[in-house]
DNA sequence: TAAATCTCCATGATATCCCATGATCTCCCA
DNA sequence: TGGGAGATCATGGGATATCATGGAGATTTA
């Protein structure tokens, strides 16, 4: 897989009183192969905040519905999850984008938020819920994530 | 699959007292490459409201009952729900369709109406019936989201 | 001819574009 | 190695465009 988009690190940014956000600079150079110039953002999944994607990602999601048999009850409750509440957000000029009032308050978010960068998405959070994102995905002890890796199967590199 | 036609976010519209209502610019943007500058409207197959699709994806549905067994009772019963209903509805230069009126008392709507993107489809709700449909589709305890997800496939991307 | 539908124009709210600014970072050369 | 010039980035504010919506008038249909 070429042009693989990846996000990381975190980014502290102000939402200004038009609702307006910066994408960090690195999550658009991630992002900046891609044919949609934005960013799609959704509550997250799991728990804190919004989480957000590039469209291809987003649509490979789309994707994995397309599995579930097309009238069948599962795949409305799955899409009604997550699509009422996604948006597209391109971004200007200036790399900004307009954050929906719905998603605003959906996530606490009122004058800063928090991108944290998480490989193929990114999580948006208010300043509280970056605090509880940060000490709730704390491992304790290290025998915990000594567990987690070695469960993940190495592919011979 | 390129240009695909993906529907997202919630709308909120009004309709007026000849029976218009502006179809979502968003949606209008996803249908920009169709041939047909329109939606087709038709009662939703799990109950509640109106849902709505480009015409190719009509077409694409219309392609799924081929699959199922030509003189099928099933089959007859999916025919009848969805194909005597729908109705091509094309909008104006101002992006507006005319609600037929059959449609409209069918679904329970007066003079508001919620549009939920659903992936490749869209519903048209009536206030009282997007409330019940944001609940209905409620999933309650994240463990259950997991087990809908995990039941999908991976595709080691 | 009455009712319904479509076209066109006006309007207020909202989102987008464009330019300006200060802070930080990078680069280059002494 | 240090410091200054220039670039990049996040951010603010005003101007502009877009969108949803209302209503008048033209056109079609029954």
């Amino acid at each position: 897989m070429d042009n693989e988009v990846i996000f990381f690190g975190t980014h502290e940014n102000k939402v200004d009183r038009k609702g307006r956000v910066s994408i960090p600079s690195l999550f658009r150079q991630a992002l900046s192969q891609e044919p949609f110039q934005g960013v799609v953002v959704y509550p997250a999944l799991h728990g804190l905040g919004l989480e957000g994607c590039g469209l291809s990602h987003f649509q490979w999601i789309g994707r994995h519905l397309d599995k579930i048999a097309p009238f069948s009850r599962q795949r409305e409750r799955l899409t009604a999850q997550i699509f009422p509440k996604a948006r597209p957000l391109q971004w200007d000029g200036t790399g900004r984008v307009q954050l929906p009032a719905d998603l605003m308050t959906n996530a606490g978010i009122e004058d800063q938020v928090y991108f944290c960068g998480m490989y193929r998405v990114f999580r948006v959070l208010s300043p509280a819920d970056h605090e509880k994102f940060v000490s709730g995905n704390k491992v304790e002890d290290s025998e915990t994530l000594d567990s987690l890796f070695d469960s993940i199967e190495g592919d011979g590199q």
